[in-house]
DNA sequence: TGAAGTTTGTGATATTATTCACGAAAACTA
DNA sequence: TAGTTTTCGTGAATAATATCACAAACTTCA
């Protein structure tokens, strides 16, 4: 086995994926070969075997991957059977969207801190956190509430004025939503989720297909209708 | 030139950040270099001119590139000079906080329907839209209204429900939200976005930290305070 | 038991993407 | 004008990622 190798990141994005198929699947489903795992997801079968071999051999030969086991594997993989306190910066709706998002509190994430400058309403759907923090408090807060990811959802023009705050807040990880490319430091990973950008991509796609006729060809489709 | 070539997708990703940096460039920056660009944005500047080389000679020798001719050149590549119009399907807090994000608007994506099973109480910020209509008239209002993008926001058990709907309704391009992978098809671009498996992104990241010391080493980081 | 059928794990190969390195063009200097 | 500096565009080299292909391990069934 080659565990010793670091494994690329775009394995690490698939193992989500993987894990998040998985945990779709009905509860009569014990064991998933890389093959219907491949074809599902549109990986190829040996990707699939590759990447969770970076990891250790959890496979079977002959018999293919125990649902249970795998999943297991990769919540261990991801970190995820670790409890995670998640603070939100800025309340706006987006904010206030992944605050109420029951997805994150399945998965181990606790959001446990809202900041914003002003006080205001909330929605009572929040367990955790339920009042808003004044935006200065943010570096005493993240110390006291041991904080380990901040997710940036304030409006591009703030960023600026909370970029040394939060990188420098003692936060390990931040997910900035701000249509703005925030770069990591030595001890800050910083991941950008840009919507703009995804709507870009298809722009661009949809403006082959105007432009010249026939141009899209050879891309492999995967199978439209099986959703599961 | 290589224009001839097709561009890698990064390529295509990339271009929507340099676009995006370049606006929030002050007005009196005529010019930019592939070198500032790079470095501000943490890549490789030679990555930077033969991304904008596919697409033609837009730099000056010794000069650099006009920051205006650029911009209107990226619009152009990414077919942002069309206006796209857009549904959002499943309006709940998300879709809401998409609905009503300006930035779409900016960049003439034209948000022109709203879909749901329900009616339910309107943010009064959405101009367009200003009513949800019931999603069964989704595959006639998509060609009445002549939606090119449909945004999922729907809740994953809704997923099923509405798939063939939507990629039978003649829309071209898809932006999925909903945590469960779609395939394009060979008429239906589909873009999955998936919060949470950002999220397990950094948890990967954290855990490595957590689990071994000095682990994290050799990755280039970008510089810090230099925003802008 | 043994032969046929699956499916893993992985070395070898192919493909894709990034970076280097340098000639050519433009600008600036004296 | 000639020399120096800057910066592009791009072929060549390198690095990263994905796919192929096959031996080894396991199951099934006669």
């Amino acid at each position: 086995m080659n565990t010793k190798l670091i494994p690329p990141q775009p394995t690490v994005k698939r193992l989500s994926i993987y894990l998040r198929f998985l945990n779709s699947l009905n509860k009569d489903v014990k064991t998933i070969s890389s093959q219907e795992l491949a074809q599902r997801l549109a990986f190829n079968p040996a990707q699939v075997r590759k990447d969770l071999a970076y990891f250790g051999e959890f496979g079977k030969r002959g018999v293919g991957y125990s649902v249970k086991k795998l999943k297991e594997q990769i919540v261990k993989i991801l970190g995820l059977h670790k409890t995670r306190n998640v603070g939100i910066v800025g309340i706006g709706r987006l904010g206030m969207a992944l605050a109420c998002y029951s997805g994150f509190k399945k998965k181990n994430f606790k959001i446990c801190a809202l900041f914003d400058v002003a006080t205001k309403p909330l929605c009572p759907a929040i367990g955790e956190a339920s009042e808003i923090t004044e935006i200065s408090q943010l570096p005493k807060v993240v110390k006291e509430k041991e904080i380990d990811i901040l997710i940036l959802t304030v409006p591009v023009e703030a960023i600026k004025d909370i970029y040394d705050m939060v990188m420098s807040s003692g936060v390990k990880a931040v997910l900035n939503f701000a249509p703005f490319k925030l770069l990591s430091t030595e001890n800050v990973h910083v991941n950008n989720v840009d919507l703009s950008t995804e709507l870009e991509q298809l722009s661009y796609k949809l403006n082959l297909n105007d432009g010249e006729d026939g141009d899209v060809a050879e891309e492999v489709y995967g199978i439209p209708s099986q959703l599961l």
